[in-house]
DNA sequence: GTAGGGTTAG
C-alpha cells in the first residue's frame, strides 16, 4: 500500500504542483532543501508540502494527496483531511468530496464537525438535502452538534429544491431554538426567497429584522452581499423602485455597492425596460472607477437584443473584446440569440462559427440556440444538422434541445420525423418533460393527427405521470380545434375531480371553443360568470371575447367592451387590435378600423403582417388606392413584406396607379419573405396560451 | 479547515 501511494506521489510531482517549485523554489523553505535532493520525498513529507500550498492546489492533486495522507501513520489532524476537502469543494467538484469523505470513513478515521459540515454542504448543493438531513440525524447525532454553519447549508438545500417554506420554517426553529443566524445564513435565506421569487418576503424580513422592532433577540445587519442579493432579487420581479431605494439605503450606510451590486441593478432595470436608468448608473459605476466584467457585458448584451438592437450589441462585444475582456459562451449564445430572433440567422451562423475558429468550447446552450433560430425560420433540415453535430463536438443534447427540434418539426408539418426524435431522446437518455408531452400533444392536434394525440393523452393519464392544468389546456385546446366540443366541455368539467384549478388559460381556451363550435350562448355565459365571480380575466380572454363577438356580427357590443378595456387596466395587444380592425373592415366601417390602426400605432403598439394585411384587403375592396400606398409604405418602413394578393394585384395593376406600383415592385416579397411570413402566421395562429 | 451576491437556450 505505501509503495503504491509512493508511486502515486511522483506520479503527481512529476505531472504538477511540484515541478514548478522545482523551478520557483520558495526562498528559506526547508521543503524545497528536501526535494532538491532530487529523491522521492516520502509521503509525510508529501503531506508537508500540501499543507503549506494547497491554496494552489488542483483537483486532481487535492485527491492523489488526500490518498497519501490515508496512508500515514500515524494519521495527520483531521484539519488537513478537512482542509483538502475544502479545497476541492470551493472547485464545485462536489461528488469528489463525497467521494473523498467515504475513504476517510473507510480508512477508520472519525470526521468531526467540520468535515461533515463540508459534506452535508455538498449534498445539498448537489440538490440532495434529505442526505443532509440524513447526515445530521445519524452522524452528526453520535459525534457533535449541528452548528450554525451546518443549519445555513441545509437552508441553501432546502431552496435549492424550491422548498422555501421547509426553509422559513427550519430558519424559524433554529432560532427558537437559541441559535444567532448569521451574516451567511441571511444571505441564504435572503438569495432563497429571491430565486423562488419572494423578494417582497426578503424585504419584509430584511425590514423587520433590520429595526429595533423586530423579534426580540434577532439582529441582523446587511452587508454588502445581502443588499446586492436584495437589490438584484427585486429588480428582477420588477420591484426595480424598491431595489434603488435599496441601493441608496445601502450607500447611506457606508456600504458602497460594487461590481456585482451594479451588475445586479443594471440587469434588473435591462430587464424592466428601463434602459435610460441602467445606462446611468453604469456610467456612475465606471466614474467611480469600477470595470465591467464579462459578466455585465453580457447582461448589457442582452439588454440591447432585447430592444431590437442587435448591432449595437455585436458592437459591444467587438468593444469588451478591445478592452481585453474575454467574452465567454453566454456572451455568444446571447448574441446569437438575439440574432435569431431577428431571423438575422447567417449572422447567427457566422458568430458560431467564430466560437470555433477561435477555440471556444460551444456548449449546449449555444447549439440551442442555433437550432432554435433555424427552427424559427423553418429551416428543419439545418436544425437537424446542427443537432447531429452535436455528438462530434462532445456535446449531450438537453431535453430543451429536443423540446426546441420537436416543435419545429411540427410547425412544418414534418410528424413522421417528430416521432422518430422523440423515440430517440431514450437513447440519449433524456428523460422527457411535462413541456415535451405539451409539445406532442399540440403538434399531434395542429397537424390534424387527432388519434394519436388522443392515444397520447390516454396513456399519460393512465401511466401515473403527473399532469399539470397546462397539459390540459393543450388537449382542450386541440379538441375544441377539432370540433370535439363535447369531449372538450366533458373535461372541463372534469378538472376538479382531478384535483385540477382552471387558469386563465383555460377559460379562454373554452370561451373561444364555444364561440368557434357556435355556441355563442355558452361562450359569453362563461365569460359573465367568470367576471361577475371577480376572477381576473386577461387581455387573451378579452381578445376571445371580442373575436367572438365580432364573428357573430356584435360589432357594437365588442366595441364597447374594447372601450371598457382600459377601465380595467387592460392594455390591448397586437391581436386585440388585429381583432377589432377586422370587425371594422368586415362591417364595411373603414374609417374606424383606419383610426384604431392609427390608435394602436400611437400607443406604441406595433402592427404585424396579419394587420396590415386585415387593412389592405379592405381597403383594396373600396378600391382606396392612397390608402393602400400608405400601409404598403409604412409596411416596408417596418419591414415587413405583403402577401401576394389578387385584390392587391389587381389595384397595382391599374394603369393610373403607377406609383404603386413602382412601391409594390420595390416591395415585392421574395421566396424568402413569403416563408418568413407563413412562419409567422403560423406562430400567431390564435395561439391562446 | 466548513456556509452567502450578478450572465445564455425551449
Amino acid at each position: 500500500m505505501v509503495s503504491a501511494a509512493a508511486t502515486a506521489f511522483s506520479k503527481t510531482a512529476q505531472r504538477g504542483m511540484l515541478s514548478s517549485m522545482f523551478i520557483h523554489p520558495p526562498k528559506s523553505s526547508h521543503i524545497t532543501q528536501h526535494s532538491t535532493q532530487l529523491q522521492t520525498p516520502t509521503p509525510l513529507e508529501k503531506f508537508k508540502i500540501d499543507c503549506k500550498s494547497s491554496s494552489g492546489i488542483n483537483t486532481n492533486d487535492a485527491l492523489t494527496s488526500f490518498d497519501n495522507m490515508l496512508q500515514i501513520k500515524p494519521s495527520p489532524p483531521i484539519s488537513s483531511f478537512n482542509k483538502l476537502m475544502g479545497v476541492v469543494a470551493k472547485t464545485k467538484n462536489y461528488q469528489d468530496v463525497i467521494f473523498m469523505y467515504h475513504r476517510m470513513v473507510g480508512a477508520d478515521l472519525l470526521p468531526d464537525y467540520i468535515t461533515l459540515n463540508i459534506l452535508i454542504n455538498c449534498y445539498c448543493s448537489l440538490k440532495r438535502v434529505d442526505l443532509g438531513f440524513a447526515v445530521v440525524g445519524g452522524n452528526f447525532k453520535r459525534a457533535c452538534s449541528p452548528d450554525i454553519v451546518t443549519f445555513t447549508s441545509l437552508i441553501k438545500g432546502l431552496c435549492l429544491e424550491d422548498k422555501i417554506d421547509d426553509a422559513v420554517v427550519l430558519f424559524n426553529k433554529i432560532i427558537g431554538m437559541g441559535f444567532q443566524p448569521s451574516i451567511w445564513t441571511w444571505a441564504t435565506l435572503i438569495k432563497g426567497l429571491c430565486r423562488g421569487g419572494n423578494a417582497v418576503t426578503a424585504l419584509r424580513l430584511y425590514k423587520e429584522a433590520g429595526s429595533s422592532n423586530g423579534r426580540s433577540g434577532l439582529r441582523f445587519n446587511p452587508d454588502l452581499t445581502c443588499y446586492a442579493t436584495l437589490i438584484h432579487g427585486l429588480c428582477k420581479e420588477g420591484l426595480v423602485d424598491k431595489g434603488k431605494q435599496l441601493f441608496l439605503e445601502m450607500k447611506g450606510r457606508g456600504i458602497m455597492p460594487d461590481l456585482v451590486t451594479y451588475s445586479g441593478l443594471i440587469h434588473g432595470l435591462c430587464e424592466g425596460g428601463e434602459w435610460e436608468e441602467a445606462k446611468r448608473f453604469f456610467i456612475e459605476m465606471v466614474d467611480r472607477g469600477i470595470r465591467p466584467n464579462v459578466i455585465l457585458f453580457t447582461i448589457l448584451i442582452r439588454a440591447l437584443c432585447k430592444s431590437g438592437k442587435t448591432e449595437e450589441a455585436s458592437g459591444l462585444l467587438n468593444l469588451m473584446i478591445q478592452r481585453g475582456e474575454e467574452p465567454n459562451s453566454f456572451t455568444y449564445s446571447t448574441l446569437m440569440n438575439g440574432f435569431c430572433m431577428e431571423n438575422r440567422i447567417d449572422d447567427a451562423k457566422n458568430l458560431f462559427a467564430l466560437m470555433e475558429a477561435k477555440g471556444y468550447k460551444r456548449d449546449v446552450v449555444c447549439y440551442n440556440v442555433l437550432i432554435n433560430g433555424y427552427c424559427k425560420c423553418q429551416k428543419l433540415e439545418e436544425a437537424m444538422r446542427l443537432f447531429n453535430e452535436m455528438a462530434r463536438d462532445e456535446c449531450k443534447p438537453t431535453v430543451i434541445t429536443f423540446n426546441t427540434l420537436l416543435t419545429g418539426l411540427f410547425q412544418v408539418g414534418k410528424v413522421e420525423d417528430a416521432r422518430a426524435l422523440f423515440t430517440k431522446m431514450e437513447v440519449h437518455e433524456v428523460t422527457p418533460s411535462s413541456s415535451t408531452y405539451n409539445i406532442l400533444l399540440d403538434g399531434y392536434f395542429n397537424n390534424n393527427c387527432l388519434v394519436e394525440a388522443m392515444e397520447l393523452f390516454h396513456t399519460l393519464e393512465r401511466s401515473g405521470f403527473v399532469l399539470n392544468v397546462e397539459t390540459y389546456n393543450f388537449v382542450l385546446d386541440g379538441f375544441c380545434k377539432a370540433g370535439k366540443l363535447d369531449l372538450a366541455s366533458e373535461l372541463f368539467e372534469r378538472l376538479p375531480q382531478k384535483g385540477l384549478v382552471p387558469t386563465v388559460v383555460t377559460y379562454s381556451i373554452m370561451i373561444q371553443g364555444f364561440f368557434k363550435n357556435n355556441f355563442h350562448a355558452k361562450a359569453m355565459e362563461l365569460f359573465h360568470t367568470l367576471e361577475r365571480s371577480g376572477f381576473v380575466l386577461n387581455i387573451v380572454t378579452y381578445s376571445c371575447v371580442l373575436d367572438g363577438l365580432c364573428k357573430v356580427g356584435q360589432l357594437e357590443l365588442a366595441s364597447e367592451l374594447f372601450e371598457r378595456l382600459f377601465e380595467k387596466g387592460l392594455v390591448p395587444t397586437v391581436v386585440t387590435y388585429s381583432i377589432m380592425i377586422h370587425g371594422f373592415c368586415k362591417n364595411g366601417k373603414m374609417e374606424k378600423a383606419y383610426s384604431l390602426f392609427l390608435e394602436m400605432e400611437k400607443e406604441g403598439c406595433a402592427p404585424n403582417l396579419i394587420t396590415f394585411n386585415t387593412l389592405m384587403h379592405g381597403f383594396c375592396s373600396c378600391n382606396d388606392a392612397p390608402k393602400v400606398v400608405e400601409l404598403l409604405q409604412k409596411m416596408a418602413e417596418r419591414n415587413i413584406f405583403p402577401d401576394a394578393d389578387e385584390k392587391l394585384g389587381n389595384i397595382i395593376g391599374d394603369e393610373s396607379n403607377k406609383s404603386l406600383q413602382h412601391l409594390f415592385k420595390a416591395s415585392q416579397p421574395t421566396q424568402e419573405h413569403a416563408e418568413l411570413n407563413k412562419a409567422m402566421r403560423r406562430r400567431q395562429a390564435c395561439r391562446v396560451e
